[in-house]
Formats: structure tokens, C-alpha cells, sequence
DNA sequence: AAAATATAGTTATTGTTCTTAACGATAAAC
DNA sequence: GTTTATCGTTAAGAACAATAACTATATTTT
């Protein structure tokens, strides 16, 4: 037989109920911050990508030609964050770098084939994790 | 005047228009990871608490006696990190740590009258920086 | 046009958070 | 009574984020 209740110490056996702690502020947070985990970070390990180097190619292949600095903004990261992912994102061949030629201070990122072929896969792994 | 349209080299100008990146999954993923920041984060370290040691201290305010291991079953954290979480709690005497009588390995974690206190406030400094 | 200011990408450094593996103590199962 | 599992803990490292400074280019101001 399992108890919700307190015992004499104070210490419950089981998990606090989802009725009690829904609605809650503390575990809403802390859930959402880790909202996405569970069921889709096994789908990206499978092919080498994290969170955030799997929402930067995906935003590349929904946005070619989208510059360093505004993927930044989009996702809601730093410029000298984005850069490493990038050069990592380069050097497996999955992104490429090219210099606009209308303002030479800016790169334009483009997904390569490859970089289309491991998104592709990595959606439908992810998918298929969530039924 | 502002253009997102691709230019030659295919680099946008303008961010990528929520049409186009809603619904979207790598950038959903990753706003999801990092929802909770923006206007609660101000409010905790208002009181010196951040987003996994104010999860823990709400947890423990609305369930009185949980047990550590509960705990981080709870917010999908590791036990691990519980521990250098619940030590910092108890250092600054905002939780208590007592022995369950019933089973010795297990902690029993009470918030103490300040821990109380500052678990409000900081609710009420959210709420306020929410509107 | 020259000077001052702003922006894009980069690098390096730091701090925070998560992950992993091991350990001693207690409890439960056999 | 021996084995196995669980709880809290510690320590080491990786992953991720935040900050500051720098170079190159573009824009604005004068």
C-alpha cells in the first residue's frame, strides 16, 4: 500500500501529487526550462547534434542565407555562442559560410546537402521518439 | 526602407518572419529551453536565488517533508545537484534538513519561517515583473 | 571628405548548470 | 545472513551561457 501523507517526520514516501504542484509557479518553470529534454535529446545525439546546434540548423535550412547575427537574435543567444556552433556545424560540412558581397561584414549560412540530410533524419527521429 | 527578401548572396537583412519559423520545431525547442529567463530571472536573483534553487525552494514550501530524492525526481533534475542546491538553501537557513524516523537514509526538507518569507516574495516580485 | 559612431564576426575568459561515476550508510529482498 | 537496491553525498568534467575586448566593415555626423 503506497501514502501520500506526511508521516511523522514530515517526509513523503511518494511524489507530491500532480494536483498539488499543477498550476504551480516554481515547477512550471523549472519543467518548461527542461521541457524539451525527455523525448527528443536521445533523437539529436543519435546524430551528433545538441539542442543548440540542432536549433541552428534547423533555423538555416528554414532560412537560407540568414546571417550569424540574426540567428543570434532569433534564438535567443549570443553572437559568440553562435559562432562556435557554427564553425562545429562547418566543419562536419553540415553549413556553409559565405561573405555577402552587399555588406562585407556579414556571413550568409547556408545548409549544405549533408546539413539537409541529417535534419531531415533528425526531425523524424524526433518524431518517431514522440510517437 | 527594409527588405526580407534574400539579396544575391542570399543573406536576409531582417529576421525571419514568425510566420516562417512558427510552428517550427529546432526553433520552438530551443525557445522552450530558455521560456523561463526573460522576466523571472530579474526577480529571483532580486533575492538571490536562481531558476533551479528557487524551483527547489517553491517544491519544498508547498510540500513540506519532501525528500530530496522525491525532490529531484520532481523537477527532472539529478540527485547530485539537489544536494549543492538544499546545502545552499540550508546555509543561508531559508530550509531545513531532518532525519526521517522511519527511514534513515531519507532527509525530510521543511522551509523555515524566512525561507517562507523570501519564497513570497519573490512570487510577488515575478508576478509584478509579469504585470 | 574626415571623423566619430555603430554593427558583424571573432576570441578568450568566466560562471553556472548538467552529467557521470564512485562511495558509505541504510533498507529491502532473497 | 548475504546479497541487492536505494538515499544522500562527493568530485571531476562537459555543456551551455554571459561578458568583455578586439578587428573589420558600414553608417552617421560634422
Amino acid at each position: 500500500m503506497k501514502s501520500s501523507a506526511p508521516h511523522e517526520t514530515g517526509a513523503m514516501v511518494d511524489p507530491p501529487s500532480d494536483n498539488a504542484l499543477r498550476g504551480f509557479l516554481g515547477y512550471n518553470l523549472k519543467r518548461a526550462y527542461l521541457a524539451v529534454h525527455p523525448a527528443a535529446k536521445a533523437a539529436m545525439t543519435e546524430f551528433g547534434l545538441r539542442v543548440p546546434s540542432f536549433s541552428c540548423l534547423s533555423v538555416i535550412v528554414e532560412n537560407p542565407g540568414i546571417a550569424p547575427s540574426v540567428l543570434a537574435e532569433y534564438l535567443k543567444m549570443e553572437r559568440s555562442n553562435i559562432v562556435v556552433i557554427i564553425d562545429e556545424l562547418e566543419s562536419r560540412e553540415l553549413v556553409n559560410r559565405t561573405r555577402s558581397t552587399v555588406d562585407r561584414r556579414r556571413f550568409a549560412l547556408t545548409a549544405t546537402v549533408r546539413g539537409h540530410r541529417i535534419h531531415e533524419q533528425t526531425v523524424g527521429a524526433i518524431c518517431r521518439h514522440e510517437q
